[in-house]
DNA sequence: GATGCGCAGATTGTATACGATCCTGTGTCC
DNA sequence: GGACACAGGATCGTATACAATCTGCGCATC
């Protein structure tokens, strides 16, 4: 069992007494999307779950319902939930709303940012330089992510922060369908820069590196009229 | 039974087939929960609602868990679940959000807008009027909600789109707190003159009017320090 | 040989059962 | 008279059981 690479939860499960260990189910599931351990399109069985966390199929489908509520799994009725391919035109969607949402984000953060604040974010890049440079591309990813994230929590606002939140999570599914390029190494540098721009909590230019880098970021996708790759054609089909 | 001025779902059941009851129920909810038929603080006890729609609770806790991702009821372990909240602070972040994304959606929306689009819109108006006029204020309230969620669908961006609706959804919740003027007359007069900006594609305006549009509604709450007027002294105590 | 039908296996949808936790009211002790 | 302890009831958390539905394979038919 366990051939989805995901790690057994006994640790996670000690973490605490929670009452509900679906939220610990859902979080590994989303890790181990933002990680690329579960691709675009893989059936996420509902008992194979179950059966890999040591949890029951109720726990399982709670779980798997927040996903689908962050529309990281698509849920067919009777088929069962899945990996969501997001669609060309839902990527698109995605960049636009993080360059309505971040680019004001960061110029926020950057007005409040404290050295606390700058710390835990040289702190996300080191780690983010440090699985880049050990081949772990998909740790490398998710923490790029975990920056995002972090400037809208300094930002103060919480709302906001969750939206990007789910928005960082589909960029995730995005990447890992149209991307193109295979050198990272430019969003490192942009998050250099921006690390820069908050510790100088210069707001103005945080902004526009911010837009900046969402530009890139979107530039360096593949976003034609393929849906998906290496999608089997009937699938490919059944989705057009 | 069905206290909680709820339509009992018979007649929504049968409209269709669809396998999953618990999206049903939700809806209700979260529809009641627009119409200020379910006020901030209210219990949703599992097996009540059940009783109610006449679905186990394994559904009612999956409507439950919905509504909690988008923030309109607070589950806490082992007591339950009640409508939510929202303090002042989440107020202002609601409202921050919003005028985050929907100014520039407006805008959008102008320059997309077809014909069809504007009639309906116009319809929605109309309908706020006439339900104004009946004395419905919840009614009202979600009609108006519901103008400002077409206006992100005409912009066609789903993503977008699906933010603002939570938006909204949370904004009836802090109106329900922190209305403090009695007179919604303008709000009706607001969506008046967006229609006209929409209809005549004037983006710079319609954004321009939307920017206004939301600051009015933020002035016109109150939020002090007061969490909550008409909350019940035991729950406002247990709160505080 | 290709196509349509039907049954078996597997998977999901929903309900129910049982254990755990929390709230409430009563009784006792100080 | 007031505060604490405890028991009863109610509610939630999770697992399991059963029913509905889908998928895939084999067979009959054209």
């Amino acid at each position: 069992m366990n051939e989805l690479g995901i790690p057994t939860a006994h640790a996670a499960g000690r973490e605490s007494g929670r009452a509900t260990r679906a939220r610990e189910v859902a979080d590994s599931l989303t890790r181990a999307i933002h990680e690329h351990r579960l691709g675009p399109g893989m059936k996420l069985s509902e008992d194979e779950v179950g059966e890999i966390f040591g949890v029951s199929r109720t726990i399982v489908r709670a779980a798997l319902q927040q996903l689908a509520h962050d529309q990281l799994v698509t849920i067919e009725p009777h088929r069962g939930a899945f990996v969501a391919q997001p669609s060309v035109r839902e990527a698109r969607e995605v960049f636009e709303a993080r360059a309505l949402l971040e680019p004001r984000t960061a110029r926020s953060a950057a007005e409040r940012a404290t050295p606390e604040d700058i710390a835990i974010l040289r702190r996300h890049i080191t780690q983010e330089h440090a699985a880049l440079h050990a081949g772990q591309d998909g740790a490398a990813l998710r923490l790029s992510g975990l920056f995002h994230i972090e400037i809208a929590r300094i930002a103060d606002q919480a709302t906001i922060a969750e939206f990007i939140g789910q928005l960082v999570s589909r960029s995730s599914l995005v990447i890992a369908l149209y991307w193109r390029r295979r050198n990272a190494l430019c969003e490192s540098h942009a998050h250099d820069a921006l690390l820069k721009a908050l510790a100088d909590r210069d707001g103005a230019l945080a902004e526009d590196l911010m837009k900046g880098h969402l530009l890139d970021l979107l530039s360096s996708l593949d976003l034609r009229e393929a849906p998906g790759q290496r999608r089997s054609l009937k699938e490919a089909l059944g989705r057009a």
